[in-house]
DNA sequence: TTGAAAGCGTTACCAC
DNA sequence: GTGGTAACGCTTTCAA
């Protein structure tokens, strides 16, 4: 009837009070502990519900020192497969129960300020989706305590961690394609330096063009954005001796570069110039880019990294390494 | 020296023992309060860096009521536009110093679900950056407590404050061209049923329309996805007095019936059929769709969502409504 | 099955 | 300026 005078939300002892109970019985009730009888907890729990109770949560991680929540690193979600990849692992998190504390990094520094938060909040476990991954995250690990899982991203030297998919068979893969419809003069352009995503892509390139004897491409950086690839055909492109076929690190860059290609160098692509990505983002299948590309198996790569999450700290880091598959459409 | 006994993350007991001052010390040595000499304070965290501590925000959460934590409520990562609304309004509250709790609400029973979390948690406020807003979400500001801020979301009935783009003014411009341009016979693509992205864009486009002493447009089902856009241009422009001009409620869909129109029906866009679409996502004015649509000042309405949540609980929830712009490409 | 009591790691209010 | 001490709201023994 009366409203207590109790200001801000209702506590267990609230419950209990008004349960007739104990407080201890009230957690009971609520974490489905047994020491409570059947007709006591429902009691307990409609006058929960009536009041509008809810457990807090900062509370019960404080005294379990388990926060029940987990960390995400997330950046450029304005590249589609990351934007794809991302919103795969938060929906696959929802149905672990664990909540997530997401913080969005744009470069290396970012990365350490994200370990430094997570720590703050004692995350029970973190994910890295980030194309930016300095050498200094081994310090993370260290710091941080719990699992670390990396997404698409392995690091030899550091102990945690990751999925990934095949990137060296995948640069093959695009190699061996291109070379088997008559290829012979290449350009690839780089993503973000430093990243494994952009090396191991280029070394199976290189070594498919090497074992079949064709020189090196031409390359030019990036960094995995649709005006880099965009300026990257520009250079590539504008010469005489131009190569015919290019190899961009992911998807989006192979879009600019195929849309500077046209619009802006009046060249068919893939008549005048073959164009791959990697990735396969679902855009990469709209007719009007219709690209070929290596796709990643985002959703196994994400299943397993929320089972390797569920598996817990007691595991040793592990790296799990996925197939890519060659996907090919119109584009070469 | 020695390593303590004690496991897990450091205290700021420990950190007290270790510089041999108060853990109160440390607290306000942490807290940037007043009430500890400087010299004292640089030794504590000299002492608390050499140690690696980290305050538990959840501790300190429980004491102060406030978690530290915003909420958001994202969806559709998907979707370009939402997908840059959302690393923008991330990138904006890490220049405020709150964590993000984030959700990924795929409908309307995921918005309940985030409330309830959100409340577990405690968050200090929350934005919801979604298309999906059943009129129940009313309770969710009620059942909160601190501020809710919608994004590109007005919601007559509801005691929650909200940033958005005038959608019917919106509509009304791209009518406007349209008729300027010649056209007579619209097609619009509805999106997401029920929200008011669509239903705004749609009555300002119809109005116009109607202002013009012009029938009102064939319509088309849609939820703001690529497929649908394709669908829905299938559909419109297969009779014979198809119409001339399609506006589509957002810039994906009108990238979906461009894909259509030229590829499927071999129609040319804009000689055959003219395209407009809604958002300006970065990907509109890519060569290949260098597309018309109405440009929403994301920025500036992240900007103005941030300076709200700032401004705090005590304020009346507010409206702000943002001027939208007309953005003429290739498409219309 | 139940309730009392001891923390979890902070902040905030006291005296000194 | 400094150090005790009482909360914050919960989980978890431990007796009853």
């Amino acid at each position: 009837m009366t409203t207590d005078k109790r200001e801000g939300p209702v506590t267990s002892r609230d419950v209990a009070r008004a349960a007739g109970v104990s407080q201890s019985a009230v957690s009971r009730a609520f974490a489905r502990a047994p020491g409570v009888s059947e007709p006591t907890r429902a009691r307990i729990l409609e006058v929960a519900a009536r009041l509008g109770y809810q457990p807090n949560a900062l509370a019960s991680g404080l005294i379990t020192r388990k926060s029940g929540m987990v960390g995400v690193v997330l950046s450029q979600l304005t590249n589609p497969f990351l934007a794809e990849a991302t919103q795969c692992l938060l929906d696959a998190l929802r149905g672990s129960g664990l909540q997530v504390l997401a913080f969005s990094a744009g470069n290396g520094r970012d990365l350490e300020a994200a370990t430094s938060e997570f720590g703050r909040y004692r995350v029970d476990g973190c994910f890295v989706i980030s194309p930016h991954l300095p050498r200094d995250t081994a310090r993370m690990y260290d710091r941080l305590g719990p699992t670390v899982i990396l997404f698409n991203r392995k690091v030899p030297g550091l102990d945690a961690s990751a999925v990934c998919v095949d990137n060296i068979s995948g640069g093959r893969l695009v190699a061996d394609h291109l070379i088997g419809r008559g290829h012979r003069r290449f350009g690839y352009v780089h993503g973000i330096p430093g990243a494994a995503t952009d090396s191991d892509r280029f070394e199976g390139f290189c070594k498919a063009l090497a074992d079949a004897g064709i020189p090196p491409p031409v390359e030019a950086d990036g960094a995995y954005g649709y005006e880099d690839g965009a300026n990257a055909a520009h250079r590539l492109l504008a010469g005489d001796d131009r190569p015919t076929a290019l190899f961009c690190a992911d998807d989006v860059m192979a879009m600019g570069a195929m849309d500077a290609a046209r619009h802006a160098l009046g060249l068919r692509v893939p008549e005048d110039v073959a164009i791959m990505g990697f990735d396969d983002a679902t855009s990469a299948s709209w007719p009007s880019y219709d690209l070929s590309t290596v796709r990643q198996p985002t959703g196994a790569m994400v299943t397993a990294a929320v089972e390797m999450m569920a598996a817990g700290t007691g595991q040793r880091p592990t790296t799990r390494t996925f197939p890519s598959e060659l996907v090919i459409r119109g584009s070469a």
